[in-house]
RNA sequence: GCGAAAGUGGCGGAAUUGGCAGACGCGCCAGACUUAGGAUCUGGUCCCGCAAGGGGUGGGGGUUCGAGUCCCCCCUUUCGCACCA
């Protein structure tokens, strides 16, 4: 054995020898109780990066203690492969995005398989190519089928920089999610869009499966869906007939309505436009608002702004005719459009109100109380402190009676609605780029637009296209690819030249991995019926909303396509902090950014991982330190050199273990087995529970500690060589998790045939766990003033006395009468004198 | 503005349920071995104090024999939501 760690001849020796044994190939087996490690995949920018090192290294420790614990464990990964960077790229170079796509692919799998992960690479998967993509395809052609996929024209998130249209959900503070400095434009455009909506309800619902995931997703997937239980009520534009219907969830406020507000993009505009003395001036006043307005959404706080249209509308309800303004608050996109204005009981409607002089009616009042004559702002309560007030039929009603009851009688009367809104949107999946799945429609001059039949899928990608990255697809531009013939008629026709949604790629592909290379259908139904759920899906928190709804939202399409039987595909999630350095996150533009590679050839892989999962506990983000990573290689270089030593001296002795208890175990035998002991029931309980892996690495190097310490009793024969061999070995197997290539080569050396994953992660002994003596302190009056040393499990009242007699405590006692004694076995002792 | 999480040595962080604050590591100090050390090993390292002792977990109050941990108020930071009617 090499007396000097060397960290790289150790890694390529054990990853060829893994890679030999297939250890991390794990194939259906109804007999064996699975479990499925998922990380979020990649995308193949070029160099695997720190978050990358960080997320996998999570997910390694997981798998390979599932896999020790006896699970037959899938742990795949695979590529996220198509996208704009390689496409802009390529239009720098001139270059093929394919070509940057698979070279990228070639080095980050060797960068990954440089880190020694316990990946299936069997299970492999690209994104990119049409053995994957056809199935994009096909589950389009799925939803188009029942009307879950549909074309309309409208207004469109455009980001400049990337020359193309985003999902609602990809705009973050009115700008593009990847260009966090560039505000989205607004443009008209025909898109294909995925009715998510359709599930909203569903995916409120089954989020009481989703017990095991952090509670901050789901609350920022249930703000994104926004449900609000409401009414629809029907006004109607004095002197026209014309109807105007609002939306509220306050209608027990509405005998207190003084206007109704319009967003400027509302279709009734123009009409009052054309109906008005002063079209001109109108016209003027709504482009004026719709500029104020809160589309432009990277402003912050937008002051209201309105303008009187000069007509009215009656309010159902009393049938009082009340002006209608345009205000540039209202978002034209949810509800109805229009709102009533009710600025005694909303907040936005009091501002506006004292603003623009619009009256304050008081209609909703404490229940036995009173308002200030002239309110400082809206009062909202709803509950059954309130009551209705100026509401006529309705008055004395509490808010929540009243909303039940208004309701109804507007169904009953036929102006109104009960109703539910949701914020969210339908999925835009159309994006006017090469580098994805061409969206597998045909449009017909007679037939119309016709899906492309499931026989004639995939819809190839063109080889040949220009790309310019400016604004139309460029598929477009390519002839042979536009023009074909009506899957319906036979005629000419034009092939739809948008490309789905990189997003649409990643809502399913855990799935494709439990067959990867499956041709006849998109997933194995019966792999998936035995390798799902996914038991823990590991990556970061910026995809809480985007890819963790859009792939809640597929499994559930698959459920009602017959495809799967269940509703949610992930039972646990965990998202991981990010890595950052001098407390900003790495960036090229920063200049900060450490390479995972370089790490590797300075210090090995288990280096960077053990300090990975050292350094900070997983959820919180990590900041790097290129002195603290040293730490971890002075520690592994010492369990190495602590091995090595032993494994070369001392082979006769380690030919005789002995873990067993008992009398015949002398003190420090005892001590060196409770810290072993202690070490894995810490772990072990770290692993199935808090996940707080800087604390297991700690306990390694506790129990390092104590091994080296106890060095010398082990050479001059008070420690057994049987009991220093299995602390060694407890160490070597608990490393294995965080550190596994130094972890096979030492327990190679320390005489074992069979690698770390396969063999079974021990029990710890709870009797050799236990601490057999303690020093517990004795408090007086809440100050520290002794300490007692004492055998565990001693009775209460023998530490009572004894602390009592201890010097120090009768000496700051001083003869002052105790007044009361309180002891908590094996942990202190509380003495209240005066 | 609303909601959530967090605030502990010079630094990263320990302290599952209220019970010895600062585990483990970085850094720093001293020493050993060395031609040398940015290798390795040993010891020390919350603050004040020679000591006895005192103080200490963002600030202030409270509950308790006992509070980093529980309660109230305030401050700061991070994240999420921000006109969703």
């Amino acid at each position: 054995m090499n007396p000097v760690y060397d960290p790289q001849q150790i890694e390529a020796k054990w990853q060829k020898r893994w890679a030999e044994a297939k250890l991390f190939e794990a194939d259906a087996d109804p007999k064996r109780q699975k479990y499925y490690v998922l990380e979020m995949l990649p995308y193949p920018s070029g160099d695997i990066h720190m978050g990358h090192v960080r997320n996998y290294s999570i997910g390694d420790a997981l798998a390979r203690y599932m896999w020790m614990q006896g699970y037959n464990v899938i742990h795949p990964i695979g590529w996220d492969a198509f996208g704009l960077p390689a496409e802009n790229a390529a239009i720098k170079s001139g270059r093929h995005p394919s070509e940057f796509t698979f070279s990228y692919i070639d080095r980050m799998r060797a960068q990954l398989q440089r880190a020694g992960f316990s990946y299936d690479w069997r299970r492999e998967i690209a994104s990119c190519v049409p053995e994957y993509y056809r199935w994009n395809q096909w589950f389009f052609l799925k939803m188009y089928e029942r009307d879950l996929a549909y074309r309309k024209k409208s207004r469109v998130n455009w980001c400049p920089q990337c020359e193309t249209v985003l999902a609602n959900e990809q705009v973050v503070n009115g700008c593009c999610w990847r260009h966090e400095t560039t505000p989205v434009v607004e443009r008209e455009l025909e898109q294909w869009f995925l009715k998510i909506t359709a599930y909203a309800e569903r995916l409120l619902d089954d989020m009481k499966e989703l017990v095991r995931w952090p509670e901050r997703v789901l609350t920022m997937q249930q703000n994104w869906i926004g449900k609000s239980i409401g009414t629809f009520v029907d006004f109607q534009v004095d002197g026209t007939g014309e109807p105007l219907r609002v939306f509220t969830t306050r209608v027990d406020t509405i005998f207190g309505c003084s206007a109704v507000f319009i967003a400027p993009e509302h279709p009734l505009v123009e009409k009052l436009i054309a109906w008005s003395p002063d079209p001109g001036k109108l016209r003027a006043e709504a482009e004026r608002i719709k500029a104020s307005a809160v589309r432009a959404r990277v402003e912050v706080d937008l002051a209201k702004q309105g303008a009187a249209t000069g007509f009215t509308a009656r309010n159902p309800y009393n049938s009082e005719s009340v002006p209608i303004w345009l205000a540039n608050f209202v978002l034209m996109e949810y509800g109805t459009g229009a709102v009533m204005a009710v600025p005694a009981h909303d907040q936005r409607d009091f501002e506006f109100a004292t603003a623009h002089g619009v009256p304050i009616r008081t209609v909703i009042v404490p229940r036995d109380g009173h308002l200030p004559q002239k309110l400082e702002g809206a009062y909202t309560e709803t509950g059954s402190n309130g009551k209705l007030v100026n509401s006529g039929p309705y008055d004395g009603l509490t808010p929540e009676q009243a909303i039940e009851r208004m309701t109804r009688d507007a169904e009953a009367q036929g102006f109104g609605k009960g109703t539910v809104q949701y914020r969210l949107r339908d999925w835009g999946i159309s994006r006017q780029r090469y580098w994805g799945t061409p969206i597998p429609i045909v449009y017909c001059d007679n037939c119309g637009i016709i899906p492309v039949p499931e026989k004639d899928l995939p819809v190839l990608l063109p080889a040949n296209a220009t790309l310019t990255g400016q604004g139309q697809s460029p598929l477009a531009r390519v002839p042979e690819f536009v023009n074909t013939h009506c899957p319906n008629c036979d005629g000419p026709a034009r092939r739809e030249t948008d490309t789905m949604d990189t997003f649409v790629d990643s809502s399913w592909y855990f799935y494709r991995y439990t067959d990867p290379k499956i041709a006849t259908a998109p997933i194995n139904r019966e792999a998936v019926k035995y390798w799902f759920p996914v038991d823990q899906y590991i990556g970061g928190i910026e995809h809480a909303i985007l890819h963790l709804i859009y792939m809640r939202f597929f499994t559930k399409v698959m459920q009602d396509i017959g495809l799967v039987d269940f509703p949610e595909p992930v039972a646990r999630l965990f998202n991981q902090g990010m890595v950052i350095k001098d407390s900003a996150k790495m960036s090229k533009s920063r200049g900060n950014v450490v390479a995972p590679t370089e790490m590797f050839a300075k210090y090995g892989a288990d280096t960077v991982r053990l300090y990975m999962l050292f350094a900070a506990p997983p959820e919180k983000d990590l900041d790097w330190s290129d002195e603290a990573i040293e730490g971890a290689a002075r520690f592994l270089g010492r369990v190495y050199r602590l091995v090595a030593k032993y494994a070369a001296a001392s082979a006769g002795v380690r030919a005789a273990p002995n873990a067993g208890t008992g009398a015949e175990l002398s003190p420090e035998e005892r001590r060196l087995l409770r810290k072993a002991h202690q070490t894995l029931r810490h772990v072990t309980e770290d692993m199935e529970g808090r996940w707080h892996f800087n604390t297991s690495v700690a306990m390694c190097m506790e129990l390092a500690n104590e091994i080296i310490d106890l060095e010398a009793a082990f050479r001059s024969g008070k420690v057994f060589g049987g009991v220093f061999t299995t602390a060694i070995e407890h160490l070597v197997l608990i490393l294995s998790l965080f550190a596994p290539h130094i972890a096979d080569e030492l327990w190679e050396a320390l005489g074992h045939a069979e690698p770390l994953l396969r063999v079974p992660w021990p029990k710890f002994d709870p009797e050799l766990a236990k601490e057999e003596e303690l020093e517990i302190p004795v408090q007086i009056n809440g100050k520290l003033r002794s300490r007692i040393r004492v055998a565990a499990g001693t009775p209460e009242a023998e530490i009572r006395a004894r602390a009592l007699a201890d010097e120090r405590v009768v000496h700051h006692l001083n003869g002052r009468q105790v007044v009361k004694v309180i002891v908590v076995p094996d942990k202190l002792v509380s003495i209240v004198a005066k």
